[in-house]
DNA sequence: CCGACCTTGTTCTCTTGTTCACAAAGTGCC
DNA sequence: GGCACTTTGTGAACAAGAGAACAAGGTCGG
């Protein structure tokens, strides 16, 4: 009985979201919940939650809804999450420190097993319990330390240069922090966090609402009026 | 002339890119661009380029190009980078600290303004160049300081309630680092920055791969086969 | 001033993602 | 065991986004 095995990419990104609502629910005892309830929890439309988890097979009761134990399981399966990640974080600046620090990785399966930056002050320091490695140590770290995920947290100006020598190490899965379009063969994973996006999207949309109101409504010049006017 | 002012969502989230590289270029003097040179520094389609451009307003010239400086003025005016967005981070642990250091803020329009935190014995310390100050007093800030963003960097279980604060204040836009689902009412905006999210979704592509690419040629039982008989 | 060339702006088509609506399937009361 | 009730799984309609293709419009050399 195989199952078409696509999972759609809004799927991938949303698996996250109710495995850790699961996580929520089961810490409570709740040992069955309904695709109602979990999208309420989850923030999302029942009938999506229903259809993305039918992408993982169909795992729940008609009548009742889904074991949250089995559920829990799958989903660890589907992702991943049965062994663990280990993570180099490549630039000990600020933000590389502070996410080497930020204890949120080791918890579930992203152990941080390298620190590494170009800087020669910086490298043979030691942080956090790691001794900075030099950037050109990559590839023997990634045998060594079986090295799967690696977050770029350098500057703009070498993010592109540091994802290259990621893959050319063998990493494939690449989380870019920095502020930079980077990007990466086909046959590499790249995701980004950007800070300065998320800030000018809220600024956008902050803005739309501080015009005013009837702005928004389209009446352009009738608001400008009633701006002036007043 | 008024042009059709709906702005897709995928292309707001573009035009923080586009701006980035029109910087770019700009630095190296850089005064006109075609939507092909653009959209291969931006790591985008020509096509797209062109579409998400045109709903700023035709600003291109047949035959030449987009002037950069052009571009630039309209695209931080739609975005609303004219003006300043004082930012309130909610939180001072771990995460909310390494944000109030980062430097990338104040940069380009986004300032700390005020450090928040609910722990009593936090409140009142100084921390780079702010004293933190009590959730409570959150109204307060956002009359005195004009906070027009807040950045929630609580654990996940105080998240929602600092959401619903940061609203009430008056605060519509609203970037959550916690690991949790945080909804708000329609009138206000809210993005997230997930890093739990995002390494597990590179665990989930990065196992794809490690299965072997076989599998993933959705040759199932033939891959199998050659796997364990090679 | 004309024609070859270039690049934008936009239309059309295709793909992806969302939502509705309902049949299928299972539960539990009586 | 049958019936009313609940909830899943999925087909189909709908919406949003991506990309190809091309006409319109403008430049520049001669």
């Amino acid at each position: 009985m195989e199952r078409q095995r696509r999972i759609p990419e809004a799927t991938v990104a949303r698996l996250p979201v109710y495995l850790r609502t699961l996580l929520d629910v089961q810490a409570d005892g709740v040992t069955t919940i309904s695709s109602e309830r979990l999208a309420e929890l989850a923030g999302v439309n029942a009938a999506k939650v229903r259809k993305d988890l039918s992408y993982l097979g169909s795992f729940g009761t008609r009548g009742v809804g889904y074991d949250v134990d089995h559920l829990l399981v799958q989903m660890s399966r589907e992702l991943g999450l049965t062994r663990d990640w280990p993570v180099a974080i490549v630039g000990v600046g600020n933000l590389g420190a502070a996410l080497a620090n930020y204890g949120g990785f080791g918890d579930r399966g992203f152990p941080v097993a390298a620190l590494i930056d170009a800087d020669p002050t910086k490298v043979g320091t030691i942080f956090g319990g790691h001794t900075i490695r030099h950037l050109d140590d990559l590839p023997a770290l990634v045998d060594e330390l079986g090295i799967a995920i690696g977050i770029i947290a350098t500057p703009a100006v070498g993010a592109q240069e540091v994802a290259d020598r990621l893959v050319a190490a063998g990493v494939k899965s690449i989380l870019n922090f920095a502020p930079a379009v980077v990007t990466v063969p086909e046959q590499a994973t790249l995701r980004k966090v950007d800070l300065a996006l998320e800030l000018q999207v809220l600024s956008f949309y902050g803005q739309r609402d501080s015009i005013g109101l009837a702005l928004r409504e389209e009446l352009g010049v009738a608001a400008a009026a009633k701006n002036s006017g007043a």
